[in-house]
DNA sequence: TCCGCAGATATTTTT
DNA sequence: TATCTGCGGA
């Protein structure tokens, strides 16, 4: 221990770092020893620890920047991280690695390439990329008739994956007198050679081939051991046995060749930070036992709880704690904050999923004219599809919002083409992204042509991409024959540039000389001009990435672009409110939260309740979503909810009888909401807090009223105050003022009934009279 | 090869 | 409710 970077903290780090902690937090940060676990419950302050800690060791000279290796759950976290310790104690922070286990593993990954025999050009597929692979592989094997699904072999493969088994493991120990086992083992063994010829990984193999690399090379691992001294891992709790075996290579002692006359080291310091009872991506192979068991992985560790809460009022953690008590086996821990009780817990059942909406919509108008901003709010909901009516409702309200990874730009089709351009371009190995775009824009080759090339590629083992310069051998006609040459040709051509050109250079020249911008753009179809546009987006964010990164290479972008996560494009600071999934909520906080679609069969999901544990993961889904308020907390759901077409029935979600009814102050109830029988489930939404009993229903007309989702148009409809107007869902109610101007002009309107509401004049179902 | 139509089909959460 | 698939005709 003569090595000063190893030596104890003396009187290293400075007060003005430890300043505002509470005791528990102040041991966090100053605690040195091999392991450290801090059991942080939600909003007790573990970043500020985390941060300080790192900080800590920096500042003291324990550490280098270099020496640290920080993994944040996304993208945006590693970010904040960065700047949160550059801010404590400037530039010294440069140098470190804070990054997801995905980002730090490519970077990896991409360093050893040649070690683990792949290319540095290799190409991540993400979900589509996948499917759309395994989709083939089902087809050609007929495995369909054995009851095997593309979503279904992808789960199965991936469960192996992140439990480090690979196609050889599997082969020993798979039950191959099985039938469907053979088939899966075949799949697995076809889908891993198809991803190895196209010099591609998945998102498992990411973490996977990085633990494979460690072991199978102890000099590469070493490299590591030696560089990073400490280890920081955040939202230990959902880290699944890839990800653990990972950090259990990293920390370990770098093992150093024979007579290399290198001191020997100890294993890195290894520090978690994770709460198990926010533990919710179980369905990715996440193993809450890592955290639970970290104790007995890690002899002689330090455990800290932190359970002094900053965030919320006395209020809605009396109701998270209530909830999450209903999970067993779980270490009991006990939230309290000093701040009050606060507001009571808001709760409203709508007749339908837009009337939930439109309460949710009213209620931030009410939050808003009492002084909060936009971005303070959030609206959760538990699946994707539970956004449509949210958005149509806050467009007619003239809500700013904005939906983290809603319709995901990057999965849209021709985004994903211009990116299959791209990555063809980078990785001419990769015959998914090449099948992609041979045929876009249109150039008359169809699947007749594509087996042909695809049958002479087998034939001599070569990539679909050196097939195009084959094509006048294929025996095609000669107008498909040029076509196919002319494309290789382009893509050679361009594909030379590769290592020194711009992203966004290399995009315009692939969507230029194509013809595929000018396709869309000409077509005369309004959703291709969208499209266009699209594709224009994508170059200027080429071009952003290029001026954040000034050496980024086409590969980076690529890299960038693979792991980018929903939570990475929350702006707290663009006047919006936030629509999101539970998940996507995660490590969040906004002042006020509405939580909405309180229903069984939605929270709990369906799908959730027969599997094991399910019920527990959906119930700390619930308990995650109710501890992101910091002062206001909305429940909500709605008595019947649309899915696929009809309308069904909708029955409280058994977690709200959770909730000691005294917290919840209920507008409307499920009392008068639920027609039919009271007892039983029903009883789920408490009857007895009712505040008032929700309006007789209304004419079955009204309330369900379609709302078309093509955008409605009044033209150039101006409005001034005093006019009156008729709304197909309020009636009729007078403008008391107009703002903003355009397409853009809003009117507030005094309704009769439905009291004060604004509206986006140009689209609201409104008319003068 | 391309286009349009009818009918089937899926239906959680995400790096 | 979309989105995808398969089929027949141009």
């Amino acid at each position: 221990m003569s090595d000063p970077l190893l030596l104890p903290p003396t009187t290293g780090v400075s007060d003005a770092l430890l300043e505002g902690l509470n005791p528990q937090q102040r041991e966090a940060v100053l605690y040195r020893g091999q392991s450290l676990l801090i059991v942080a419950g939600a909003g007790s302050g573990k970043t500020s620890v985390l941060t300080r800690r790192i900080a800590g060791l920096l500042q003291s000279r324990e550490a280098w920047p270099s020496q640290i290796l920080a993994i944040t759950f996304t993208n945006k976290a590693a970010a904040e991280m960065r700047e949160r310790v550059r801010g404590l104690i400037g530039e010294a922070a440069d140098g470190m690695w804070i990054s997801t286990f995905h980002s730090a593993c490519v970077r990896i990954l991409r360093r050893q390439a040649e070690a683990m025999g792949m290319k540095q050009s290799f190409t991540i597929y993400d979900t589509a990329d996948s499917r759309a692979l395994m989709k083939r592989i089902i087809k050609e094997l007929d495995a369909d008739t054995l009851g095997f699904t593309v979503g279904g072999a992808l789960s199965r493969i991936s469960r192996l994956k992140n439990e480090l088994t690979d196609v050889e493991a599997f082969a020993r120990t798979a039950n191959i007198s099985d039938p469907k086992e053979a088939v899966l083992l075949e799949i697995f063994r076809q889908y891993t050679a198809a991803l190895r010829r196209a010099n591609a990984l998945d998102f498992d193999d990411i973490i996977s081939e990085t633990v494979f690399l460690f072991r199978a090379f102890p000099e590469v691992a070493a490299l590591y051991q030696k560089r990073f001294r400490h280890v920081l891992v955040d939202e230990y709790q959902d880290t699944n046995h890839a990800q653990y075996a990972l950090v259990r290579e990293l920390v370990q002692p770098p093992r150093f060749a024979e007579g290399s006359g290198e001191r020997p080291l100890p294993g890195a310091s290894l520090t978690v930070v994770g709460d198990s009872d926010q533990s919710i991506y179980a369905f990715r192979g996440a193993d809450i036992r890592n955290i639970v068991e970290f104790e007995r992985d890690f002899p002689h560790s330090k455990v800290i709880l932190l359970e002094q809460n900053y965030r919320s009022t006395q209020n809605i953690l009396d109701a998270a704690n209530a909830v999450i008590s209903n999970n067993f086996d779980r270490k009991a821990k006990n939230l309290f904050t000093v701040v009050g009780s606060g507001e009571k817990i808001v709760g409203y059942t709508g007749y339908s999923g837009h009337d939930e909406a439109q309460f949710v919509a009213d209620e931030i108008e009410k939050l808003r004219d009492a002084g909060a901003s936009y971005n303070d709010v959030a609206v959760f909901v538990r699946t994707n599809s539970q956004t449509r009516p949210l958005e149509e409702i806050f467009i007619r309200s003239a809500i700013p919002y904005r939906i983290p990874g809603g319709t995901k730009f990057y999965e849209r089709a021709e985004v994903k083409d211009a990116m299959a351009y791209l990555i063809q371009v980078a990785n001419p190995d990769d015959d998914l992204a090449l099948r992609r775009i041979m045929n876009v824009p249109k150039r008359g080759i169809g699947p007749a042509t594509e087996a042909a090339m695809q049958a002479h590629a087998e034939r001599l083992g070569m990539p679909l991409r050196e097939v195009l310069r084959d094509a006048p051998q294929l025996g095609l006609g000669p107008k498909v024959t040029t076509a196919i040459v002319e494309l290789g040709e382009l893509l050679d051509e361009i594909g030379a540039t590769v290592a020194t050109a711009a992203p966004a250079d290399i995009l315009t020249a692939l969507l230029t000389r194509t013809g595929y911008h000018q396709s869309l753009k000409n077509s005369g179809d309004p959703q291709d001009e969208a499209r266009a546009e699209n594709l224009e987006e994508l170059v200027s964010q080429a071009k952003e990435f290029r001026t954040a990164n000034p050496e980024g290479t086409l590969i980076d972008f690529l890299t960038g672009v693979a792991l980018f996560a929903a939570a990475d494009e929350i702006d707290d600071h663009d006047g919006s409110v936030s629509i999101m999934t539970l998940h996507t909520a995660k490590g969040l906080e906004y002042d006020s939260v509405f939580l909405t679609g309180l229903e069984e069969d939605l929270l709990p999901h369906r799908m959730s309740v027969n599997e094991a544990g399910g019920l527990a993961e959906e119930r700390r889904l619930f308990y995650v979503g109710i501890t992101r308020a910091r002062k206001r907390l909305f429940l909500s759901l709605a008595a019947s909810r649309a899915s696929f077409g009809d309308v069904s029935v909708a029955m409280p979600s058994r977690y709200l009888a959770e909730i000691p009814g005294e917290l919840i102050e209920w507008r409307q109830s499920a009392g008068g909401g639920f027609r039919g029988g009271a007892q039983g489930r029903l009883r789920a939404a408490p009857m007895r807090d009712s505040y008032s009993l929700p309006p007789a229903p209304k004419q079955k007309t009204e309330w369900t009223t379609p709302i078309t989702n093509k955008v409605r148009d009044n033209g150039d409809l101006t409005l001034a105050v005093g006019d009156r107007i008729r709304h197909t869902d309020f009636g009729d109610g007078r403008v008391t003022a107009v703002t903003g101007a355009g397409p853009k002009a809003v009117a507030e309107v005094q309704f009769e009934q439905a009291g004060r509401k604004r509206l986006l004049i140009k689209i609201a179902p409104i008319e003068k009279v």
